[in-house]
DNA sequence: TATTATAATAACAACGTTGTTATTACGAAA
DNA sequence: TTTCGTAATAACAACGTTGTTATTATAATA
């Protein structure tokens, strides 16, 4: 049998009252008391017991990730990233690989206090609610929870703006097109109006479909556009994926990156640095999005609200070895 | 306020001990009111409160993962099919991305019912006991934990078997040497063994080290090999990745599968038949592996042991269209 | 010195369950 | 008709906490 805070009361000479005030840090108990039963329940390896805290406090101190598709690198980072920002606050990360409104009912059973979503196909409807505040990123107000929002036009802005700084004109898109994904239609939408911004030509050449969001479907877009007459001098990849498969579709046809090509990819995760080639890329640090989905929940959460937010991030460019000055260096 | 069984009792006209017995469909309660009160909780949207439950039963019905490595295809693959079996018996899954030590500290104050494990690595000191039963999967009794053998020396002789069966009798294997590895050397062992006893050649061609269990790490010893002077007619990858590389780099070379070379993979996993060439892979199936795991740590729970048990699992072959007889179709 | 305010601690109810014990009603046996 | 056994249900303690209220000891005030 574990050691609860009545046994600590017996040892220490005081009432479990006492104990409870004392290891909540209570300014009721004298710090002399406070200290020893600080120490007695060292001692005893005492562990709270949280059902019985929970019961009371009605918080589980656990959150609640739903994460429909498990495959995407850049989901994997951040599942890590936000279990370390959740453990940090002391709470505890409960994971479900199932659809959305399953794994909300799921959680209403757990009585989580909040819940983060990640969900690449943000396909809820917008009647879809839920009794605890629920985050997820993306694109735009989707539905009815709070978000934070990653700009993706922004970080396509930027990479244009690179690329025509660099002397860049034929610059071409690589990703998925699909119109059920928000967030590729964004970067799409993004891209288009930066070249329209900056007075750069636009052709069919300029957009390539993907059709999917594997590696493997980058590199085959890739290869497709590399059979064409005219080849852009720069592309931009629309995730790391897409851009790992496009770099892999580039060397084969043994174009040197960046001398013959420039490339920049989206999404701003650790492995961008070891690719083949390290990738000068666009988009808001992975790190940064698991901070501020954790920040934004836990503020709802002590806010006690459930209204929706939204939260803006901005993209940064990072610049690696995958881009140079068109025309040789 | 949630709806609790004291409500369900009110209205119902019973007392709340005997809502609770027929919720849980305790003979000790007339068939007539069981069905009333059901009825009512139904109707008022009853939803039982874990916490209270736990308290008094001291059975969290949570399973803790412990998944220290979160981007091997294979891995995630297995997730999604413990958490499957998990939510089949009404448990839930909690999922822990740390080192196995402080992953399992952090389940002890979970109060947690089981712990599955999966580390690649298998470096745990055999010191290491938990209060709960802890299952893994590999290679062999590493520690004191439950685990499930998967007995890859059987799988690399099934290969070989295979290969010899279709005319094959230079063949290499491709994988990760890795000291610390002990899965992988069982993968080497067993080939090795297998090859002995079928009477194959053995040279320092049949060994290929990809020094790593990334694609790209098979992909360029594939690419290595391809360099010497004479070639195996058959090639088996040590793991779903590094098979994947293997392939990549043959069709890179335009030696096609199978027709110049086959090829077998290890891991059974859906993926492998949605490779560039749909891959004869061998290993025990990633679901049958979920089931076994699971099963064994619910028949531990049961039984209320710790002890260390065993269960070997088959692998199995799984024919598909990356082998061919040798010299010709 | 007697009274009052205050600081520290103790006592206890409550949270929503489960499981054990107590009470009731009713038919069977004396 | 009275007593007994039994089936059904009610009552209640317990689980380990937190937070509110009650009690004590001590110091400050009249």
């Amino acid at each position: 049998m574990a050691i609860t805070i009545k046994d600590i009361a017996k040892a220490a000479g005081v009432s479990y009252s006492t104990v409870s005030k004392a290891l909540n840090d209570s300014p009721l108990v004298q710090p002399k008391t406070k200290e020893k039963i600080h120490q007695v329940a060292r001692e005893m390896g005492y562990e709270p017991n949280f059902a019985a805290k929970q019961l009371v406090t009605k918080q589980s101190k656990t959150i609640g990730l739903i994460w429909p598709t498990l495959d995407r690198a850049t989901h994997s980072t951040l599942v890590t990233e936000l279990n370390t920002e959740i453990q940090k606050r002391e709470f505890s990360m409960i994971l479900s690989v199932n659809p959305v409104q399953s794994s909300l009912d799921l959680f209403k059973r757990f009585h989580v206090d909040g819940v983060l979503i990640f969900d690449e196909e943000n396909n809820l409807s917008p009647a879809v609610t839920a009794p605890f505040p629920v985050v997820s990123y993306g694109a735009g107000p989707h539905n009815s929870f709070s978000f934070v929002d990653l700009h993706y036009q922004e970080a396509m802005f930027q990479a244009v703006a690179y690329l025509k700084e660099l002397g860049h004109r034929d610059i071409s898109f690589i990703g998925d097109f699909s119109p059920i994904n928000l967030r590729q239609q964004e970067k799409y939408r993004g891209f288009e109006r930066a070249m329209q911004h900056f007075n750069l030509p636009i052709h069919k050449q300029s957009f390539i479909n993907s059709a999917g969001l594997e590696w493997y479907d980058g590199y085959q877009a890739t290869k497709r556009m590399l059979r064409s007459s005219t080849l852009p001098s720069a592309v931009i990849g629309a995730s790391y994926d897409i851009s790992a498969g496009i770099v892999r579709a580039l060397r084969e046809t043994s174009l040197v990156i960046p001398k013959d090509m420039s490339i920049i990819g989206y999404d701003n995760i650790p492995q961008m640095a070891t690719l083949e080639v390290p990738l000068t890329s666009v988009g808001v640090p992975i790190q940064a999005i698991a901070e501020q989905m954790t920040s934004l929940l836990f503020d709802q959460l002590e806010a006690g609200s459930t209204e929706q937010l939204t939260r803006t991030m901005s993209s940064v460019l990072i610049e690696r070895h995958s881009c140079a000055r068109v025309n040789g260096r």
